[in-house]
DNA sequence: CCTACCGATCGGTAGG
DNA sequence: CCTACCGATCGGTAGG
């Protein structure tokens, strides 16, 4: 028996609900009556599956960090090339950005908004995995692979680049998901002019 | 007689003060007590020189959309190659967002919270710039300047770059402003890796 | 420029 | 799951 909407515990649907809100008008400016109205309810009932507002924000940019560390594990195990690993990486971010709105969320301002000591601990874990990435462009710049840039920089600009994607990426439409992976890699790995 | 931070009007330095919190927490998360205290004011007095909270942010949005217009004006003008063209936009987008964090609010998502008229307005000025820009992108690339490429994938991998720069980028710290230009237009024009 | 204050809305609770 | 309601805070106004 395939798994239909109506059988996901009513907290994950209110968490995609919120998720959407906080993508379309952010954290700050959704509020209860919006989600509740988002998922059929009155303010006052979501709090039977959900204890605040915050809570909701934190499990959203938690989840993900956790899984963006699991692969970033996974990526650093490879058997590969620096051009390889950052290409399964940027692989990753973009097709996260076009599946899972919640990742938006996590990956956009939206963090800021969570109180101490999580603030301090989702930044403890952002900061763990850019640094890992970081390392993975400074062996490609030391065997040779990547040009001689501030690693910085090109962290930077990769990330930066995926994390718009929301934005403007409307799937299906002309452009395929699989289209936007292979352009989007081609165009940080080998730049935009010819030669 | 130099101008210094006690010429400037009133109105002025509560937009800068604006601009900062807008970049800083959010346009929502940003109430007129937080601006007032920043402004050392009460928050009634702040309405002494500006009409509402919405103003200074349709000011600061339309100001940095008709700013970005004028200078793609001049680019489009200029007697040079679609490569040279872009690099100059990217020069532009990259020392704004290091020096003017006004510029900050309008090019992420604080424009959102614009409300009708002005956000169709703002949205409008904003895809006549991302036109101009693409087709800019499309003439390098029929000129064979450019890898053969999704205009649209182009536009925007370039542009969201440049939209996260005042998220980590503190000018002076190691990278100066100077090596940031220059370094991420050759990342975006060559790429990562080499040949 | 301030004090005093407005109605609306916020996140969240009590109680059933 | 609801109705009823809480204190806090919101953007903004009146009046001096």
């Amino acid at each position: 028996m395939a798994t239909t909407e109506k059988d996901k515990p009513k907290k994950q649907l209110i968490r995609e609900a919120a998720a959407r809100l906080f993508r379309d008008k952010g954290y700050s400016a959704t509020s209860m009556r919006d989600l509740a109205d988002a998922v059929h309810l009155r303010a006052s009932s979501l709090y039977n599956h959900i204890s605040s507002k915050e809570e909701i924000l934190k499990d959203i940019c938690f989840e993900n960090a956790y899984r963006f560390l699991a692969t970033m594990e996974e990526v650093e195990q490879m058997d590969a090339s620096a051009t390889q690993k950052v290409m399964a990486l940027l692989h990753l971010h973009i097709r996260t950005a076009t599946e899972d709105f919640t990742s938006v969320t996590a990956f956009n301002d939206e963090w800021r908004h969570l109180s101490e000591p999580d603030l301090s601990a989702f930044k403890a874990l952002r900061k763990n995995y850019e640094g890992r990435f970081q390392a993975i462009i400074e062996a490609g710049i030391r065997a040779g692979e990547f040009h001689s840039v501030e690693p910085a920089i090109a962290l930077h600009t990769l990330f930066s680049s995926v994390r718009w994607l929301y934005d403007w990426y409307k799937p299906g439409k002309k452009i395929t998901a699989e289209d936007l992976e292979e352009q989007m890699c081609r165009l940080l790995m080998k730049g935009m002019t010819k030669q």
